[in-house]
DNA sequence: GGCGAGTGTGAGAGCGCTCTCATGCCGTGC
DNA sequence: GCACGGCATGAGAGCGCTCTCACACTCGCC
């Protein structure tokens, strides 16, 4: 419990050196005598000096702090351990490179606006933005800001893709599907079903159109296509609705490892084997896809890194005046186990 | 994008007021009359005037800012929503008080110093900290800092229940843990054996010691206790060694619903019918545990209102010079499906 | 030996705000 | 009619820092 907060004035003072010295010796700005600098460094070190950061942003017009808004319905965040990874990744980095996070979660309207204001209020360098809605007011809030941003997942509102100050950073959902619905038809099955999931979500979407990809249609065939809603039941319900119809499909491509399990739930009830009846794949190789019976195979995405590059492109953009990151997408990975 | 960030200053001219006016219109103070409140009101919105948070923080030595201090192995983290969850009541109770919340996930040593710098820096006004671990060094940077400091999860470490200016916040497991093993009891199971979590975290052990309670046991009887990891593999490899014993139990109560799933997946693969010839009980009612085959009885715990408390706590702390906020528990409530 | 270039250091202004204190105005009471 | 208390307002200092600019000093060169 040191004397207090000593400030730079004190620092000078006790190393007698002036105010301005100290100051380039903390912020590491060239100029400075060694053998000062060193004096100094030990002053700092003896008062515990620690600058202050309202002060220092006062004039810097600099926060060191970047803001991380996550505007998801409760169920997706809880949902699955995504968020806590992206945030694992975002906070890595930023840490790494001295700035703070300061996490926004919105959940109504109020919400919304309380985030505009802030972000407005110029209190953060730059923003993190998260959101799966189609049209979300986000993308005008970071607008209106003037803040550097980037947005995790592919962004989804018109004309988005001529919007070239855009940066995002997305895994490859179109690819992962592709790989997983390849995998099914070279283990030579024929007539491979798909359970989507919302299709308001780019995830959804985006793997739904890897599908399509592999099967070389533009749309799937109505017959092998289910509606999910990424939980287990919708996965349950789907993979019912597929088998009631005729011919019954000989293998799944579920949008999600929940809906994947819900669907080996189903299969288990009607009797069916895995993956010799019909063969599921999944995806996103959460824990739970390991712990399934079988274990199921899957696309796995590293999420961590996702957040890591998320904060990178911030960084970029942070220090550049002139924007010049550029979206990525994150390769993705098909984990093959028993059932598929 | 307009005309920059207005000043006070600028206010204060547009409404033909002193800057003091403005300042008192802006922060409630009183002592203004009306009409004058009014017009230096509307000058505000017209020239969309926010605060310069840290010019204010510079004269009023608050920050508006509070840590939340995550030290936790990746695993616990990503293994349930537990975080998520608490963020968000965090989160609600903070923002509903004009607060920021700064997110310091810290991973390894280099991550303890750069806190424990951080919050001696006088960057937050307080902090929220969880860890598990016995011995957390979190305890003693929390001290140094000096700021008001609630913990989530009650604390382990050696004379903690002396410390009279301890604040924390936890669900209360050993009774949570009680419901459960008396509704094993109530149900008329005789041999109810326990499968713990790792002994070194205080979940694991109080979920144990309400274990003991019920069956009026100082420790549990060797022969009825398995050790896990709250892992699903761990939990089926603790049912295993107990039906290798003999005689076998009737019922088992896991230590969190990760384990009553392990424990179902060996007692299905043994042919043993639950609940009749073993019923399972787990903890934490996750969502997973409602998906389980059959549905798992289990006890619910509220982290999103164990969020909000401490967040609330710790308000209270930081009005108040002198702590007076004391620890809170959460009453936890046994949820009955099919398991048992 | 004098001059310019280069380098290291200090003085001081100012970032936008809060808050104390002085000032001015009104109404009340004798 | 004058003194006084109370209330609304403004002037100004100062929070701790950065950064520009002026100054001092050293060196190399003609």
């Amino acid at each position: 419990m040191s004397a207090a907060h000593p400030t730079l004035e004190a620092v000078a003072a006790h190393a007698g050196v002036s105010r301005a010295t100290v100051s380039r010796v903390v912020n590491g700005t060239p100029g400075v005598r060694p053998e000062l600098r060193e004096k100094v460094k030990r002053s700092v070190a003896e008062l515990g000096y620690v600058p202050n950061s309202a002060a220092r942003s006062l004039v810097t017009r600099r926060t060191g702090a970047v803001a991380v808004v996550i505007a998801e319905p409760e169920t997706r965040v809880f949902a699955d351990p995504f968020f806590a990874r992206q945030l694992r990744g975002i906070s890595r980095e930023l840490s790494a490179n001295d700035l703070q996070l300061l996490l926004m979660l919105v959940e109504d309207d109020a919400d919304y606006q309380r985030v505009g204001r802030y972000l407005a209020g110029g209190h953060v360098d730059g923003t993190l933005m998260f959101s799966l809605h189609v049209n979300d007011p986000l993308r005008g809030i970071a607008a209106a800001s003037g803040l550097p941003t980037v947005f995790g997942g592919r962004p989804w509102w018109p004309g988005w893709e001529d919007d070239a100050s855009l940066v995002y950073v997305d895994t490859d959902n179109r690819d992962g599907a592709r790989q997983a619905v390849r995998h099914l038809v070279d283990r030579g099955h024929r007539r491979i079903a798909v359970i989507t999931g919302p299709l308001d979500q780019t995830s959804a979407v985006d793997r739904l159109a890897g599908y399509c990809d592999v099967l070389d249609v533009p749309e799937p065939d109505p017959a092998l296509h289910a509606h999910g809603d990424f939980t287990l039941e919708g996965g349950a319900r789907a993979m019912a609705e597929l088998l009631d119809r005729s011919p019954a499909p000989d293998a799944v491509f579920a949008g999600n490892d929940l809906m994947a399990t819900g669907a080996l739930r189903t299969l288990r009830a009607r009797g069916l084997a895995v993956p010799e009846d019909v063969a599921v794949v999944g995806y996103d190789d959460l824990d739970p896809a390991a712990w399934s019976d079988p274990p199921l195979t899957t696309v796995r995405q590293d999420i961590v890194r996702m957040g890591e590059i998320m904060a990178r492109l911030l960084l970029e953009n942070l220090n550049e005046p002139e924007p010049k990151a550029r979206s990525v997408i994150i390769p993705t990975e098909l984990v093959v186990r028993a059932s598929a």
